[in-house]
DNA sequence: CTGTTAGCGCGTTCAG
DNA sequence: CTGAACGCGCTAACAG
């Protein structure tokens, strides 16, 4: 294992300097920095970020805190698409990233919790997938013994950031889209899950809409679960003219329903991605740049981390027609 | 944050001493090992494991690389209990676990990678979900640069153990068992990747099946996927009259299409998940304690790290029979 | 601008 | 059986 030491000696300079060039100093001149980094290079020479972290007061240890959506499935596309947005960012800042899942988490204090992420050396945390009833990691987020950055809730204190997309408007404006494109007055929503933050949030949008359309709302909750969503159809997609839906996945479900029912509605859905499709059904959805969105919490979380204030972050969205083709994977 | 000396200081002893009692050293007098453990359950200490990664040489810090099935639907249930069983066992063992994926090694050198690993004070990797293909995982294991624990696949050597059940008889047994309940002479085995090791280990056990019970057997590959399952099966379900697959999903598949084809065919599958069903269709399976494999994985990783060597660890299965039902999620 | 000195929190000798 | 002393690899203050 070559240590900094190696490469001091290499250079002919102290370690200490080293320290400061791989640590981008300012009060480096560039006859040495050069000297340094060539005899990086020649040693192969990667800091052992464990003594880093150790050293460093001002270290960046992150915890990356995500909730798996193992109940619905193709769900999984898009929780990579977040955690590989998240560590490939933080490779480029030089972070170290821990990856831990809710389900490690289950059944402790949030003061187990936190002691454990001290015992990591842990000060910056990313919690992707949180709902409302996590009350644990909402204790962890309120004791503010570190940094935070939420990705789709609107979480916010001195330590702690939010980044999302506007799920209000990214919902009012395909359902309008989809509205407009085909004509219809009675909207049935099947919204996501009753104790999720963007469901709330995405209702709010088809409220606003319904109210300048004058639409008539049915508003069902479908859990982001594509069977659910089915039942819901079949239940309520003959009374009403269009169907909104809170995911792609439930689009799906309700275009399976209406093809059991052999009826037609439009369909629109959200999140754009590229699930396993069914019957050839063209729907309307709301595209996230999922790794970009994390990799822009991993931003945000250096940012607080270098002495930033919470804030909230607001990412672009894109408006998408897909066809999904008759592939069941 | 409280450290070793502040214990030290509260039971009155040397942190040295404190150190000997949380690393279960032998030499420590039971008077002292009890005041050690009052003052640490007194103050909540949890040894900062980063300083102990970079204070000791023989220290467990261990990296647990996944390949996450993305495209095959519901796969990920059983990956999680891979990873929450390995982690489990892991905090039971004070063993630190950094969880990286497939995906976030692509394009990296196996030298890229060591670098990598080294710089975070890994000794130690546990591989689950290798294929034939991944060329550069497997440089990395004959590099012998860590102590290795590969689930599924037979490498082995001195710093490697594999840890799997038989798939071959796994195979066998459910398959023989599924024939000698509804007779049959015609096998349509659908086998996994082309590229996976489980694969052939699972053809072996058919052979010899096959040649014991003088069966045609009619091998085609069905990549786990559940499509291509149904696909193989419309073409080729008729003209056999057992039908055995080498996953569940894919058993799913096939009693799709054979309901699609209105036609009867005992189906059996393999791993005994509970997956999205279907159909009210009575499946045998070949159960695997998922958690319980990934555990023993990290026990054996323990021993490898301590000085054991490089060995086989076969791991128990069980023959199930899942009444599927109709349900899609 | 550079090197020296002192730790970070812990594990590990080795006297006593 | 216990504790003082040293060092892991690195960063941070301070001299120079």
């Amino acid at each position: 294992m070559v240590s900094i030491k190696d490469v001091a000696r290499h250079a002919g300079v102290a370690a200490s300097t080293v320290s400061k060039v791989i640590n981008h100093y300012p009060n480096v001149s560039r006859a040495t920095k050069e000297k340094v980094e060539k005899a990086v290079k020649e040693l192969n020479f990667v800091p052992n970020s464990v003594a880093a972290a150790l050293s460093s007061k001002h270290t960046s240890r992150v915890a990356l805190i995500v909730n798996l959506n193992v109940e619905a499935q193709a769900v999984d596309e898009i929780d990579m698409r977040y955690i590989s947005g998240a560590i490939n960012k933080a490779m480029e800042l030089g972070i170290d990233v821990i990856t831990l899942f809710f389900f490690m988490l289950r059944g402790k204090s949030s003061e187990e919790i936190t002691r454990y992420l001290k015992s990591q050396s842990i000060t910056g945390i990313i919690i992707y997938g949180l709902s409302k009833e996590d009350y644990v990691l909402h204790d962890l987020i309120a004791e503010q013994n570190f940094k935070f950055v939420v990705i789709d809730a609107p979480l916010m204190n001195e330590q702690t950031s939010c980044v999302s997309i506007d799920h209000t408007s990214g919902q009012y404006d395909v359902a309008k889209k989809t509205i407009l494109e085909n004509e219809g007055d009675k909207v049935l929503y099947i919204a996501g899950k009753k104790n999720g933050y963007v469901t709330f949030e995405r209702i709010d949008g088809m409220k606003k809409l319904a109210e300048e359309m004058d639409l008539k709302l049915d508003i069902r909750f479908g859990e982001f679960s594509e069977l659910e969503a089915r039942k819901i159809t079949l239940e309520h997609g003959e009374e009403n003219n269009i169907i909104v839906c809170a995911s792609d996945l439930m689009a799906i479900g309700a275009a399976k329903a209406l093809n059991e029912m052999d009826i037609f509605r439009p369909v629109c859905g959200f999140d754009g991605a590229m699930l396993m499709g069914y019957v050839g059904w063209k729907i309307n959805s709301v595209r996230q740049d999922f790794s970009g969105l994390s990799a822009k919490a991993m931003e945000e979380l250096y940012t607080l981390l270098n002495g930033g204030k919470g804030r909230m972050v607001c990412m672009p969205y894109t408006l998408v027609q897909i066809d999904y083709m008759d592939v069941l994977i």
